[in-house]
DNA sequence: AGTCATTTGTGATAAAAAACGCAATGCTTT
DNA sequence: AAAGCATTGCGTTTTTTATCACAAATGACT
C-alpha cells in the first residue's frame, strides 16, 4: 500500500505484485508517445531513461506476463502497446458513476481526460433532494436510492466519489453495497472497504503535505 | 518510486525511507478526526485499525522521528499532531503557483482544500498572451517571462503544473531554473528533473488503468 | 556463412520494507 | 507498595521489491 491510498488485496491475476500493475499503465503512456513520434522499436533502456528507472525493472516488471521483445532489438511499440493493453483490459470502454455533484463532482465530469482512454462517466449521483433532477453535462443527477439499480442497469464497474468527507464511507458502503469493486477517491478519507474492492486515492493535499518535509528548515 | 510518479531522491532529512514520509500525513488526518471525536489518547492499535495498517508499522514510522508515546497508554492525540505538523512542516504556510490556466488550471485555483491546511495560491500564470492580465479568483494571470521573477520575489516554494503533456517538460524546466524544488503535476506526463527536485504526480487516469487489470474477466 | 554488437529474459543476489516478538515501562487497582 | 495489565520502542526475522549479471537469441555487416 503506497500511492496515496490504496486498499484490497488482489483475488485474481496472484502472484503479480501490485506495485507491478500500477507501473504497467505509465508504459503504455510513454509507448504512446514513442508511437506518435514514429519510432516502432525501443529498448528497455530507452524506456527506463524516459521513466527514471532502470532498464532491468521494466524486463522484470514485462517478464511477468510473457516474452515482448527480441533479443538484439527491442520492442515492437505497436505490439507492445497492444499488449499491455490487453493485460490492463484497456481495450474495452468502462462505465463509471461519480457520486457527488459539488464543484469536484462536476469538474471530475467535465474533465475531457478520462473518455479518450476509454473510461465513460455515465451516471451522476447526490443525495440532496435539491440536486436531484438536475442536468450536470450530459447527464441528469439521481438519488442515493437509485444507486444499486443503476448500476446493475448500466453495468458500472467502477465509482468515484467526490463527496465531502463526511459522507464517504457512507457513500463507499453503498458502492461495495451496489456490488461496485473499483473506486477512484476524491474524498480526503482512508476507507474502509473489503479485501476484494480496490481503491485509489486522489488527494493532492496529501502529496504536498509530503513534499513539505523536505522543503522545511 | 511509487505513487503515482514521483522523481527525485532525499538529500536532506537522510536515512528517513521516503514511503515513510509519505504515510505521516495520513497520520495527521486520522490524528485530526480523533481530535475532532474528543478523543485524547490512541494507541497504534486503534491507529492501525483505521488506517488498515499494522500497529508496528505504525510505530515503527513514528520512531524514525523520536518517542511520543507512553507505554501502557498510547499517545497523546494533541501532542502526536503537533509533533507530525512539526516534522512535515505543516505548522507554516507554503505559497504556491500554479501554472496553466486551463479549465483544470482555474479548478485547481478553485479548490478549497488547500488553504485550510496552509497551502495558499499565491500567483497564477500562462504562457498564452491572450489570458495574460485575465483575472482568476483573487490573482491575476502572469507571463513566462515573469515566473522565476515573481518565485523569488513571492517566496513561492511550490510549482502547480497544470499545463497539456506538450508543454509539461518545458514548464518543469522553467519551475527547476526559478529555484522550485516541490512540484505537483497534474500533467500526464513523467517528467525529468534533478535528483534534489520532488515531483508528485495526480493522475486519475492513471488510477483507473491500474485497477481495470484486476475488473477484467 | 561467420563474426560482432545488441538486447532480451531470468535465476541469483542485494536492498528495502514490513512484521514479529519481547523487554521495558507506566498506569491502575487493590 | 505490589501485582496486573496494556502498550511502546526497537532489535531481529521475514517478506517483498529492485538490481545484477550473464547465457541465449537476433540482426547487421562483411
Amino acid at each position: 500500500m503506497v500511492d496515496q491510498q490504496g486498499a484490497g488485496s488482489a483475488a485474481s491475476q496472484a502472484e503479480v505484485p501490485e506495485v507491478v500493475v500500477q507501473r504497467l499503465p505509465l508504459y503504455v503512456r510513454v509507448l504512446a508517445r514513442f508511437t506518435a513520434a514514429g519510432i516502432d522499436v525501443i529498448s528497455s533502456e530507452q524506456l527506463g531513461t524516459r521513466l527514471n528507472m532502470t532498464p532491468a525493472q521494466i524486463r522484470k516488471d514485462l517478464s511477468y506476463f510473457g516474452r515482448f521483445g527480441k533479443q538484439g532489438r527491442g520492442y515492437d511499440v505497436q505490439n507492445l502497446t497492444g499488449q499491455l493493453k490487453n493485460i490492463l483490459g484497456l481495450n474495452i470502454q468502462w462505465n463509471a458513476a461519480v457520486i457527488g455533484m459539488g464543484h469536484l463532482g462536476r469538474a471530475v465530469v467535465a474533465y475531457p481526460g478520462f473518455e479518450p482512454e476509454g473510461f465513460l462517466i455515465v451516471e451522476a449521483f447526490d443525495s440532496d433532494e435539491r440536486l436531484v433532477g438536475a442536468r450536470v453535462g450530459d447527464l441528469t443527477v439521481r438519488g442515493m436510492d437509485e444507486l444499486a439499480r443503476t448500476v446493475r442497469k448500466r453495468s458500472i464497474k467502477i465509482g468515484i466519489v467526490t463527496v465531502p468527507a463526511s459522507q464517504a464511507q457512507k457513500v463507499f458502503d453503498m458502492l461495495v453495497e451496489a456490488g461496485i469493486k473499483s473506486i477512484l477517491n476524491y474524498a480526503p478519507v482512508s476507507p474502509s472497504v473489503p479485501p476484494d474492492v480496490k481503491v485509489r486515492g486522489i488527494d493532492p493535499v496529501l502529496a504536498l503535505q509530503s513534499m513539505t518535509f523536505y522543503l522545511k528548515d
